[in-house]
DNA sequence: ACAAAAGTGTTCACGGTACACCCATGA
DNA sequence: TCATGGGTGTACCGTGAACACTTTTGT
């Protein structure tokens, strides 16, 4: 017969055995000037001296993981009710200068002009995604892991509509997408693609202010929106 | 102008800032009889007395976390160079009685069978899939989790012969991937796309040994077996 | 001869791609 | 009237799904 140990005497036993902090990092993403933007800060740690890094934290003893990107979020721009998604844990013992730190990777997608976002630092910036090449700690392969996550999900998952305003035309959507996926597409295919996969509600709207003929107005259709707290594990994956 | 830490002060900053243990749980299947087997411990903390369990580790302090999974696979089973693959990170605060204690959970494919495996504990045993009911902590969630991922991937990737022995018919094959599926395949259908995939070597050989016509015999063409280190992030997502 | 599984081709529906013209608006 | 982008349809191709009969071997 087994000996079984309690909860109690077993933490006692595993305190004091390791210290590893543990992290999140968040890639907030942005879609402004026809581009995809990512949130950076320039990195306080003097071995990444003049980088810029991505906005994370530690997390907290009492804080469910899937809770400190929404801390993050809420901290640096104000935002609640962001999309989010966990990505990709990265833990190399020497990823971090200062000691063993584990960060769980999440993509963030904000409408950064529509919504109320407020900037808490000034040492905090929108960068284009294509122009970023060198980033502190091991933090440009988590952009890219998180890029590159966001373009396999984003033709099948009604995701890409947090980073547009409410209201929006098929064209500024397709120029997204381009943005995203770093392609150009199709307008008539991309018309066809996007329709058929019912997730538009026509407003009987059209653009105004535009220096040619104006497009229709859509937005998302009602239910489909996905924000607020992360699903975990396999509900994540089998919800639509 | 900001004020810059060390990486030294941030160290001693953070130190003691908070205790979160780190751990892995290992999904390992295997396919024995026709079926998707996991291998699972009876858990030894008496809230969960007479559960099961994942196999898993606290992640020690000089230990790369993508290295653990292999120590834990090769402290059970005696194997290395095992098929492993990373897939979510579980960190709600309650998870764990004893403490917080956050999981990263990865799966894995051993070939049961013909490896020279060993289990090092009589109380670790294979179960079917498919009649995993409930398991200790938040495991049976990390189950579903990894099988899914599992199923998502095993079309699109030469994974699953790390279930298989060296050589195989495309019967055995078939019925591999049922079983993970989980649904009835076409034969025709699905030899059609398997060879059109061209990851198989035709060996020229037969079965032998069958009560009925033997089938050919193949193996996976060589370079296509992902075993080893475990590629992090985007490269993973890229390979193949 | 019979049982059991191996092996093989065609048809159809669907989704993705390529591709060109007319229309509405503002300047 | 011109420039700019809005809006639309058709033909083709490749992939996946449905579906049945003949062949080979062991008993």
């Amino acid at each position: 017969m087994l000996k079984l140990k309690t909860a109690a005497i077993e933490k006692i036993s595993h305190k004091d055995y390791f210290n590893i902090a543990l992290s999140v990092d968040c890639v907030i993403f942005s879609y402004q000037e026809k581009a995809l933007k990512v949130l950076l800060i320039e990195s306080d740690l003097k071995e990444f001296e003049g980088m810029h890094s991505l906005l994370g934290d530690l997390v907290k003893p009492g804080e469910d993981l899937d809770e400190a990107p929404y801390r993050v979020l809420q901290e640096r721009t104000g935002l609640k009710d962001v999309y989010l998604e966990q990505v990709h844990t990265f833990g190399n013992v020497e990823r971090h200068p200062s000691g063993r730190v584990i960060t769980t990777a999440y993509f963030s997608l904000v409408d950064a002009k529509h919504s109320k976002l407020k900037l808490t630092h000034n040492d905090v910036a929108w960068h284009n995604v294509a122009g970023v090449n060198r980033l502190a700690f091991d933090h440009k392969m988590i952009l890219d892991t998180c890029l590159q996550q966001l373009r396999e999900k984003v033709m099948e998952h009604p995701i890409v509509f947090n980073l547009l305003p409410e209201k929006f035309s098929l064209r500024e959507l397709q120029d997204l997408y381009e943005a995203i996926l770093g392609i150009e597409l199709d307008r008539r295919n991309f018309r066809k693609r996007i329709t058929a996969k019912d997730w538009l509600v026509d407003l009987n709207e059209m653009e105004e202010d535009v220096p040619h003929r104006p497009g229709k107005l859509y937005k998302l259709r009602p239910g489909l929106k996905k924000t607020g707290r992360l699903l975990s594990g396999v509900e994540q994956k089998m919800a639509v």
